[in-house]
Formats: C-alpha cells, structure tokens, sequence
DNA sequence: CGCGAACTTGACTGTAGTCAACCTGCGTGG
DNA sequence: CCACGCAGGTTGACTACAGTCAAGTTCGCG
C-alpha cells in the first residue's frame, strides 16, 4: 500500500477539476491517495455479485463494467468504466454492493481504501464535493441507460450507445471518427438489453453509420449516428 | 422564503438519519433551511422537460416522478419520488437537467435553493455526506429500474415495481399489506417501459399476487409477489 | 494444422405493441 | 336528479420487433 505513483493517480484528478475547483494542496492530497496496483486478465470479475465493495478502484488502463444478473441469469450492464473513473467511488459513503463487476480486457486498477476516501472527504469539503459531483455524473448516465433501454428500440440503442462511448472517450463531434470499445457482440448486447444475435442484425443494419469490429468503433459520420441513436450529449456536461 | 415549519423539514431529517448521524446541531441547521412552500395540483408538470433545476425541492405531500422522453415521444419514468425525498438534491452540486418532475396527484413540496443546501454543505461536513449518501441511495434505485427494463419480463417488471414501492412507502414485509400509490395504468407503463395496454394485461395475470385499483395497492401475500417480482430488497438499505 | 471463441445466417416463435372499439365511473352542469 | 362528457380502464384481433434454436463460418492463436 504505497502512494501511488503520481501519473496514474493524476488522471483521477484530472477527472474531477474538469467539473470542481481544487487548490494544489487538494489535488496534492488526492494523488497521495494510498493505493496499491492490481492488474487484472480480460474477462475477470472483479468483484462478485452480491459482494459487498471493500475498496473503491480507479481505472488505469482497460475497461471495467458493472452488471446485474436476473434470476433467469440473463445479465444487464449498468455502467462501464474507462480509465481515469473512480470505481466504487459512492462506496465511500455507502458500502451496499450494486453488483458485480469485471474487466473486458487487460486492465490495471489502484485499489484505494475506504477510509482514505473518508479522510480526505472529511478534511477538504471540497474535495468531497468533487467526489459527490463525479458520483452524480454516473448517476446521470445511468438514467440515460434506462432510458435507452426502457424505450428505444435496438438499433437506436445502439446508436446511443456507441456516441455516449465515443463521447466519454474523448473523442470530439467531428465529422468522422473512431474509439477503442474492447467489447463483443454478447457485451452490447447484455448493456443495451439485447440478445446478441439482435446485436449482430442491428450492426448490419446500421453500416451505413458505424462500423464495429474487433472492439474497434468507426463512425464515418457523427452526424449520421448521432440522428439514429437521437444523442443529446448534454448530460454528459 | 421564510424557515420551513419544522414539522414538515422534519420528515426530511428524518430520512437523513435513517442512513446518517448527524448532531442536534446539524439538524437544527437542516430544519432552519429558508424554504417556500408550493402547491400543485395532479398532473402538473414541476420542471419541463429540458429546463435546468432552479431549486431542490422536498416533497412534503402528494408524490413526484422524474421522466425523460425520447424523439418519438414516448415517456420513461427514472424515479418515483415519495414525501420525505428531496427531489434534485444533486443540482447542489450539479445543475444540469436530468428530465422532467411532474405530480401525479395533488401535491406539496417546499422549495430549497441551491445556495442554502450548498452553504450547510460547506459548513457541516457530516451534512454533505448525508447529501450525498442520500443521492446514492436514489443511484441505487435507479441502477435497479434499468436493469427491471433491461432484463426482466413485463409480470415481473410490474411486479418488481410494486415492491419497491411497497417498501420505500415503509411497508413492512408481513405476509399482506397494501399502500397508496396514486398512479394511473398510463403511469405504470410508463415506469416499466410498457404500453398502458399491456399493464393492464399483466395486471389482471397478476391478480392472484396484487390488486392495484383507483391508486391503491393490496397485497395479500407479500411471498407470492416477490417471487414474482424476483424481488431483492437489499439494494435500498 | 486444429481448436475454440466470436460472429453470421436462416427459420421459426413469442412477447409485447398497435389499432380499434367499447365499458365504467365520476364530476359537472342543465 | 339525470344527462353528458371524459379520463381511465378493458377487451379482442392483428402485427412486428426481438428472442430462440440450430447450423455454419471466420479468424486468431497455440
């Protein structure tokens, strides 16, 4: 459990002085965040289902997402994670399990205590106001989710889908465009409640505005995609 | 904007120390909360769909649900809000729309604004943290409503439904109780992401497990409807 | 070269949506 | 006090979007 090197860590703060005002000491208190790193092989999970959250994550590089599982088994995404978020980060505050979570491919984690969130919360009210601020940005994606899957039909799931990744990305609303989304077919599906035989239809069916292959996304034109999936970015803000 | 009669901030003191300690202290400075009292009768829209929040508000009386709604029009509720709930507590941090408030039936809420939640924030640490605690627990419901639309079928849907509010109205989980839930087959369907035609369908194959009439629940045998609901009640600990 | 995971395709099914008509009960006003 | 209008609920017939099942194909990797 040693400090983190700074580089990684520095992403997280990057993430929250994109929407909250920290002094340098803050920051500085962030990235002295005690973590350890842990590397995880694609396709793990990282935390069962069921299990109560013991650390809060932030990614480094890979991707995470969290899912829920229905009595039946079938499996439903309900976030997922790009390097620089905070995993868990609402654990500080509310230790219940939301689900499981796992990687899609190769990634790497620093784990970070609970009580060092808490600390660090309790002592700079700013900070803490950047942590409730960042937990607030999920909690609106997630209602667009349940949007989307409550009531678009798949292609414009999809569609949606594919401009909120390319967004949260980074990437700009330029003409063309593309992303890394190290997801299969089965992975859409489970987030934007499909089968993924569905999935693959929609994929063809949507050609015209996107190509996805080998967790690779081309969007030859926004544009075009962000009409069929009807994106409104600005919840994103 | 006078101080809120106690009596009725109470109720929301009292939601916050479910799930948090807080001091005399830091309740008497929630309860001195300068706040105005707003009525509004059924089926008004509280916040247009679009609008940025201009104030959190408590919901004294009546009920409150938060809706977005896609191109082709159709309406999906994100949360049901109960008295007790302070609704856009999050624009505190985070004033950007997520959707539309309306009422369902003849409702009273008292009007906070941004400042006066963001100054005892900064000024009783232990209070942000209950804010932001609370704000999770709205997360976690939300992460349940998607998956409920995402993944299960539409009996069940409505079933999960009614359990939830069941226990959010603070029902107890004896073998049969009954609540009000002041919502139209309409409103349902707009919940479970299902045409009014449909939920009535369901609700009539559900009728050995529910009776849901003029906005009131009964429930005989609360086993019998989680199960039909796969109904898990530890998310809204 | 051979295996397996991911993807693709086709045929068929089924849950939920759509459209249309009708019923019921309540509040208003003549 | 009854007549009317209307919102909400009910029912049936038909449709369609997405699910299921089953059989390939492709491709990367050991």
């Amino acid at each position: 459990m040693n400090p983190a090197p700074s580089n990684h860590m520095q992403r997280f703060v990057d993430r929250l002085t994109e929407r909250s005002a920290l002094s340098q000491e803050e920051q500085d208190a962030v990235l002295a965040f005690p973590s350890r790193p842990v590397s995880y092989a694609r396709r793990r999970d990282i935390v069962e289902l069921g299990d109560a959250p013991s650390s809060a994550f932030l990614v480094v590089s890979g991707m995470v997402g969290r899912f829920a599982q229905t009595a039946g088994g079938s499996r439903q995404y309900t976030a997922f994670y790009l390097p620089g978020s905070m995993v868990d980060l609402h654990s500080a505050v509310r230790a219940v399990g939301l689900g499981g979570l796992n990687t899609f491919c190769d990634t790497t984690v620093l784990r970070v205590p609970h009580d060092a969130l808490r600390r660090i919360a309790a002592r700079f009210p700013s900070v803490a106001e950047a942590f409730w601020r960042d937990c607030m940005l999920d909690a609106a994606v997630l209602m667009q989710w349940a949007v989307n899957v409550g009531r678009r039909n798949a292609q414009t799931r999809l569609a949606h889908l594919f401009c909120e990744m390319a967004i949260r990305s980074g990437e700009d609303r330029t003409a063309s465009t593309s992303y890394a989304l190290p997801l299969t077919q089965e992975h859409l599906g489970d987030a934007a409640a499909l089968t993924p035989i569905h999935v693959n239809r929609c994929l063809r069916a949507l050609s015209g505005s996107i190509s996805f292959k080998g967790g690779s996304v081309e969007i030859p034109n926004w544009e075009s995609l962000a009409r069929a999936g009807e994106f409104e970015p600005s919840y994103l803000a």
